[in-house]
DNA sequence: GTCTATAATCCGATAGAC
DNA sequence: GTCTATCGGATTATAGAC
């Protein structure tokens, strides 16, 4: 409605327009319903209060691409500044601070899940955002997982493969994720909880008594 | 290029139109790539060897909603086809069945990637649909492949929540799938082997050796 | 069943008053 | 910075010849 006046004496000159902020909102809102094809500029307008059909929208954005391109930019800072909040310290009990720490990265991913609707929808319209996202979200996401893994395992024996054991619980929690987004309803209607002490305790015998490969021999 | 002609004796007169085929190929092809608002009538008939901009393809369709929905359709009924491929026999070897069991589900999503695809990119939009494929690929696909678990480790101790033990591997193999898919790149870079052999001996392991929950104290 | 042609609408983007 | 008004082009869908 009114702008919280923050432009009276020039101190904060750093702070976006609120219009602008709104129109951004209006934007991911949108194109996370209909997508970029299915969304106009007049909707847009109408949704951030702004006069449908006017122009308006086009003082504070070049096009409609510009203004997508910037939501995918404050998403993605909004998911590496949730991601900062995880650095926690160490919990002892194994079991407990796994589950904690997998109940966690489901509770990140239902933040950031703006993020991942519009990689899902969008995919391939921007590749170079695509890939800077998969960077920050995938390596940066997996390095500090399995700091965070060794850490809570810190007095279990090592996995044999430790890299495709983090790829498989990685992948597991994506997927319940992505299953309960597209479809509204949990892989096998398991809850959250009973699902992560249930990767937990996978994770935790799988290091407890990691089984020899069969036709491995090791001396 | 031409149609091989199969209209000469009508005696295959329940095969759909070579050109309305065509047509849907296209429509799939281009929703895919660029999603339904951003595909227009136009494209479709160029991709489908028609005059773009001609109303040929209101010849065959009443809209383009129409087709799309057909698209789908179609695509459901591939994925139940593919789905019944997998019936083969029991294996023996549980780590080497339950490994292959995997990798064939690896490979059933990437043959249903179409449809995976549509279902992400243009999630909300037709939500009836997406019910219908959501109770074939979910409810269907989940009972299965609990019989095919079950079967291959039917010389092992049950797990203590195998419905749980059930979501945790159908999230892993369509998380990795989907990471595959939206970001070119396998999680941790894990190839398709290693992810399959891994998850199979987490599983194999966890039914080995059900550990006691803390905190549980069954008598 | 495909074409040319076109109607009717919608959309992205701009110009200029206030 | 927002509005009214509008241009030019794209888009859905139809009509009618062949």
């Amino acid at each position: 409605m009114q702008e919280p006046s923050c432009t009276g004496n020039g101190y904060v000159s750093q702070v976006a327009s609120p219009t602008r902020e709104r129109i951004l909102d209006a934007t991911l809102a949108l194109v996370q319903e209909r997508g970029f094809g299915g969304t106009t500029v007049t909707d847009i307008e109408e949704l951030a209060g702004l006069s449908p059909g006017s122009g308006s929208f086009y003082r504070h954005f070049r096009s409609k691409e510009e203004a997508v391109r910037e939501v995918y930019e404050r998403e993605l800072e909004r998911a590496q500044r949730h991601r900062e909040t995880f650095e926690r310290g160490p919990v002892d009990d194994p079991p407990q601070a796994l589950t904690r720490r997998i109940t966690e990265q489901l509770d990140y991913m239902e933040r950031i899940k703006p993020l991942i609707t519009l990689l899902a929808r969008e995919h391939g319209r921007f590749p170079d955002l695509e890939a800077k996202i998969g960077r920050s979200l995938l390596d940066q996401g997996i390095t500090e997982e399995a700091d965070h893994l060794t850490r809570d395992l810190h007095d279990h024996p090592a996995h044999g493969d430790p890299r495709a054991l983090l790829a498989v619980v990685i992948s597991a929690i994506t997927g319940y994720h992505l299953a309960r987004t597209f479809f509204g309803r949990s892989p096998a209607d398991v809850t959250p909880e009973r699902f992560a002490s249930t990767l937990a305790e996978l994770i935790i015998t799988a290091t407890l008594d990691p089984p020899d490969t069969p036709g491995d021999k090791t001396p």
